[in-house]
DNA sequence: TATACTATTTATAAGAC
DNA sequence: TGTCTTATAAATAGTAT
C-alpha cells in the first residue's frame, strides 16, 4: 500500500532502493510499451542501475542501433566516441591538404616565370616537351568529349533515318493496302501502343548512353583538375 | 475520466493519438525522472514519434553520449559501425582524391623540383608565352575543326527533318482527303505520328544540351590552366 | 499544441510469503 | 530476487478550454 506521499528523494535504504529500481524499471518499460503500440512510436530506453547494471527497453519495430542511428542525425548532440572524432579530426586534416595541393596547382603555372631564372637551353627544351605532353593530355580529354558531342549527334541522325524509314514504310503499306491502319478500332489501338514503346525504348537505348558518356568524361576531367 | 479499460492498441485518430503521445510522453519522462532521483540510477530515453519527431529524456547527472558510450562497452552492440564504415568510405575517397591531386602536380610539372634554380627568368617568360600560344593556337584549329563537324552533322540532321515533315504533311493531306492518293485512315494514325514527331523532337532538345554542357565543362578546364 | 477537470484505471509501497 | 495483496497515490482518457 502506497501510504502517504511519496517523497521524491533518494531512497537510502539499499534493499528498498534495490526493489524499487527493479519494481519502477518494469512500470517504465511497460508504458514505453504502451505508448510505442498506442501511439505507433520507436523508443529506447537505456539505464543503469547505481551499481551500474544495464537494462534496456526497445519498442519491437526497430533496435537499439538504428534509434541512435537516428537520434545521431537528428540531434545536433555529439553523441561520439573518441575514435571518430579522431575520424572527423582525420578527414578534416585530408580536406585541408586536398585544398592546399588545388591551390598548389592553380599557382604553379603563373610561378614558372619567377622561379626558373637559370633555365639553360636542353633543360627548357625538355620542360618544354613536358608541357607540350601536358597540353596533349588536355586536348586529347578535350577531344574526346567534343567526340563524344559527335557520336551523340550522329547516333541521332542514325535513329532519324530509321523514323523516315518507318514512315515511308507506313505509306507504302497504305498505298498497297487502303484499309490497312483504318477499321478495326481494338486491335489497332494495341499497335499503336506498341510501336510507341517500341520506340521509347529505342530512345532510351541510344541518347542516354551516350549522353552519360559524355557526361563522365566531363567528370573526370572535372574531377582531376577542378575538384 | 478514464472510462472503460484502456485497449494497448494502436489509436486510430490521428488527434487522439498526437494527444495521448504527448501526455504518456511526459508522464514516461516524469516515471524516468523519478527512477533517476529515488534508486539513483541514469536513464537515457530517446523516442520517435510516428511523424519522426525526436524527444529525449536523459537523467541529470550525466549525458547521453555518456550513457550510449556506456552502452555500448556493456552491450556487445556496435553502436558505431555504421558510421565508422560511413567515415572510412569518405577518407578512402579523400585520399584518393589526395594522390589524384599529388600525380597530377607530378604530371605538370615533373621537372620543376629539378629545374627550378637554373632557369633564366627571359627563357622562361619567353618560353611560357609561346607555350600558351601554341596551345591557344591548337585549341582553336582543333575546337574549330570539331565544330565543323558538328555543323555538317547537325545540317544534315536538319535536312533529315525537312524530309520528314514532308513524309508527315503527306501523311497528314491524305488523312484529310480519302481522295488524295490514297484511303482515310480515320485520323488514327495521324495522332501516332504527330505523337512520335514531337516526342524526337523532345529528345533533340534535351541530349545535346547536355552533350554541350560537357564540352563547355571541359574549356573551363582549360581556361584554368592556362591563366 | 498545452492545460484543467474528473471518473476511472494503473502503478506501486510496504509487507508477507 | 519475484510475486501476491491491498491501501493509496498517480496516471490518464475523454472532454472542454
Amino acid at each position: 500500500m502506497a501510504r502517504g506521499k511519496i517523497q521524491i528523494k533518494r531512497i537510502e535504504n539499499q534493499t528498498n532502493r534495490q526493489v524499487t529500481y527493479s519494481k519502477r524499471r518494469n512500470g517504465l518499460f511497460k508504458k514505453a510499451h504502451e505508448l510505442t503500440v498506442l501511439c505507433d512510436a520507436r523508443v529506447s530506453i537505456i539505464m543503469f542501475s547505481s551499481s551500474n547494471k544495464l537494462h534496456e527497453f526497445i519498442s519491437p519495430n526497430t533496435t537499439t542501433k538504428e534509434i541512435i542511428d537516428l537520434y545521431q542525425t537528428v540531434s545536433d548532440v555529439d553523441v561520439w566516441s573518441a575514435h571518430y572524432e579522431r575520424m572527423q579530426e582525420t578527414k578534416r586534416k585530408l580536406l585541408e591538404t586536398n585544398r592546399n595541393l588545388r591551390t598548389q596547382i592553380k599557382y604553379l603555372f603563373p610561378r614558372l616565370g619567377e622561379c626558373l631564372d637559370e633555365l639553360d637551353i636542353q633543360e627548357l627544351r625538355s620542360l618544354e616537351e613536358e608541357m607540350e605532353n601536358t597540353f596533349k593530355l588536355v586536348r586529347e580529354r578535350k577531344f574526346k568529349s567534343l567526340g563524344n558531342q559527335i557520336e551523340t549527334t550522329k547516333k541521332k541522325n542514325k535513329s532519324q533515318q530509321d523514323i523516315q524509314k518507318n514512315l515511308i514504310h507506313e505509306l507504302e503499306l497504305r498505298a498497297e493496302d487502303p484499309h490497312y491502319g483504318l477499321v478495326d478500332n481494338g486491335g489497332d489501338y494495341d499497335s499503336v501502343l506498341g510501336y510507341q514503346l517500341r520506340f521509347h525504348q529505342n530512345h532510351h537505348h541510344h541518347y542516354p548512353n551516350h549522353a552519360l558518356h559524355a557526361a563522365s568524361a566531363s567528370d573526370i576531367i572535372t574531377f582531376h583538375l577542378l575538384e
